[in-house]
DNA sequence: AACTATACGGAGGATCCCTCCGCTTTGCAA
DNA sequence: TTGCAAAGCGGAGGGATCCTCCGTATAGTT
């Protein structure tokens, strides 16, 4: 999906294909599917729906264009065209916005993490997982932030990006720690934290672009079991 | 002032003292002595080094009681007695008052690795040094924060605090790249935004205190040159 | 004591977060 | 259709913060 053609959340359809992989992996992607299947809530009123959608298609134009922090919730009511009362009404603070904005792209990478569980190599799966992951958080640092903020916490906030990425990475780690290909000691947490943590101290990814490709390396030859 | 003892920065008188070392440590430390000494700067009106005094010992001792985020500028003005603007006029935005509570702090850390790089192992010196900065970096998140912000670019800010562990990290790791013992395409920068990333990424380090142990070994670990 | 360069201090502009509440619209039912 | 209550709208406004500007006060010199 480019820049133009805003498609926020409320696209997709949704899952309905079997995902191939083990107990680990069948585990995780029913986590995903029932995470996925919660949105209707309630019946919302015509022109509920209408600013709900108006606002998540500006607040995805505007962290695409400038960073998902850098940006007002004042201004993206400006620019959905509705007061910031029904923002607010909406999305009763930031993270319920960052979650309802990037919960679709979530999801899919959650679908991603599924194939990796097949993959034949659990320790090449794993670094795998780790590069997207970080690519993925790249552009999103105030998710990421938020993420980490919440990260042991069982506050309600971003529960499906928290639910999607931490069962993932626990279940391609422990894959790879059963067949001995990483160190037994450490925990999805701490991978999270290494990995986010790596996108927090990167000044959006400027000068030399292989950095981030060589800390994930250190950090993917440190996993390996001793 | 009654936090037990302020010490802000104008307490240290000088070094003085040579640093064992080879050609790197004494580079270093050249460069350490000669940021330390650069305080007095141009002769200040008595009132004026009266309220400077004032205004560091309130933000070191706001600064400890609570994290070094979480306190305004506003405040700190208030509890040194003096108006906003006097604050503003010494330091003219958060990073300088920031730079001048921590400055003789990372001096001191400095020393420490000059220490270290006479050690006898540089494997084991670049590995105490890592744990050494991540501790003192986890009571200082916004110094961390402004540190990593800044760390590739030749802005003002920061000079002495960037610089003292810049040269550090630098001098440690090439120690140990050079007798073979950490791999030789990382970069002092990798380095440290790999440190301070796992502190930004640790929430105060609340629950299990053996995080942070994890996952500098995982890095310490892929250090190794392979 | 007079005088001037320095320094003080806080009012105030700008931005942002979030709440509250009177007015408007929608969707249903008569 | 028309009426109406519930649901939704929107922005004024309180609180916090950052930072600037400028009239007033003071230190240090002549």
């Amino acid at each position: 999906m480019s820049a133009t053609e805003p498609t926020p959340a409320s696209a997709s359809p949704g899952p309905g294909d079997a995902v191939p992989g083990g107990a680990a992996a069948e585990a995780a992607a029913a986590g995903l599917e029932r995470l996925q299947s919660d949105r209707p809530e309630r019946e919302m009123r015509a022109d509920a729906r209408r600013n709900y959608d108006k606002l998540l298609a500006a607040a995805w134009a505007a962290f695409a264009e400038r960073g998902s922090d850098e940006v007002s919730l004042e201004e993206i009511a400006r620019r959905a065209g509705v007061g910031i009362g029904t923002l607010y009404r909406h999305f009763p603070n930031r993270q319920c916005l960052l979650e309802a904005v990037y919960r679709d792209q979530v999801v899919a990478l959650g679908g991603r993490a599924a194939k990796l569980l097949a993959a034949e190599s659990p320790a090449d799966a794993l670094a795998e997982w780790l590069r997207e992951l970080v690519v993925f958080s790249s552009t999103k640092r105030s998710l990421t932030r938020e993420l980490l903020a919440t990260l042991e916490t069982e506050s309600s906030f971003l529960p499906v990006c928290k639910t999607v990425i931490g069962q993932s990475t626990s279940a391609l780690l422990q894959r790879a720690q059963q067949t001995g290909d990483a160190r037994a000691d450490i925990t999805g947490s701490d991978l999270i934290r290494l990995a986010q943590g790596m996108i927090m101290a990167t000044d959006q990814a400027p000068g030399s672009s292989g950095e981030l490709d060589r800390m994930l390396s250190v950090i993917v030859a440190g996993l390996r079991a001793s």
